[in-house]
DNA sequence: GAAATATTTCGATAATTCTAGAAATATAGT
DNA sequence: ACTATATTTCTAGAATTATCGAAATATTTC
């Protein structure tokens, strides 16, 4: 992953509405959640929603599809892994052994 | 780690000049490195730069250390791996065989 | 095609963040 | 005490982001 589209990964998710969003999304698992729904969960306004929304799809992190009136939004898993090897591989590289291994 | 203590990470690590910072920081091992080596490496001027390493140190992600003149800012690992352990094992509670294991 | 539903876009305001020069502070050496 | 060095604080303007109601768009159902 680039190291300009992990700052926009983490500028993404570095907003406790958003992190939210994708907390949610990621419980919701692999069938996702329409607008409507992330709404009454957080509590969030619809228009303010959406923006927030975009900011995470515009990051990679989210995927949204549409199905009639409902745009059902879904966590990219590939991009968080991305995000993750960013972090371990090329980011903190070589300091390894302080992440992937346990029983520190 | 702390849902919002995560958020905080991720706002300072969503800036370039930032990120830019820390990978600097990560690079220069355990010696850390002082203010003024980053203002060159990165050029960035002093109180910008000033700015920007407060925002790390506020998200625990840096610690710094003043040796006279020179105020030494290191990476925290421990802040690190708490981060990663937010990622994989809180917020992406359950797709731990997405991230965990290689060779997909 | 009108009404209902789901979501977005528009538009405007408020709030925050970013940037960086200048002045201030702290320390060290002479 | 004076000078040089390292860094921060002050300050202010610019830029960006956040918020959300109202209007607009798209889709389904009747």
């Amino acid at each position: 992953m680039e190291e300009i589209t992990a700052a926009d990964c983490f500028a993404a998710l570095g907003h406790p509405t958003r992190l939210g969003i994708y907390r949610a999304l990621v419980r919701a698992g692999d069938n996702g959640a329409p607008v409507g729904m992330l709404q009454e969960t957080l509590g969030v306004p619809a228009s303010t929603l959406t923006h927030h929304i975009q900011t995470l799809a515009r990051a990679g992190l989210v995927k949204q599809e549409r199905d009639g009136r409902v745009l059902t939004t879904r966590a990219d898993y590939e991009q968080m892994r991305g995000l993750l090897d960013f972090l371990t591989d090329d980011c903190c590289q070589g300091l390894g052994h302080l992440f992937k291994d346990d029983a520190a």
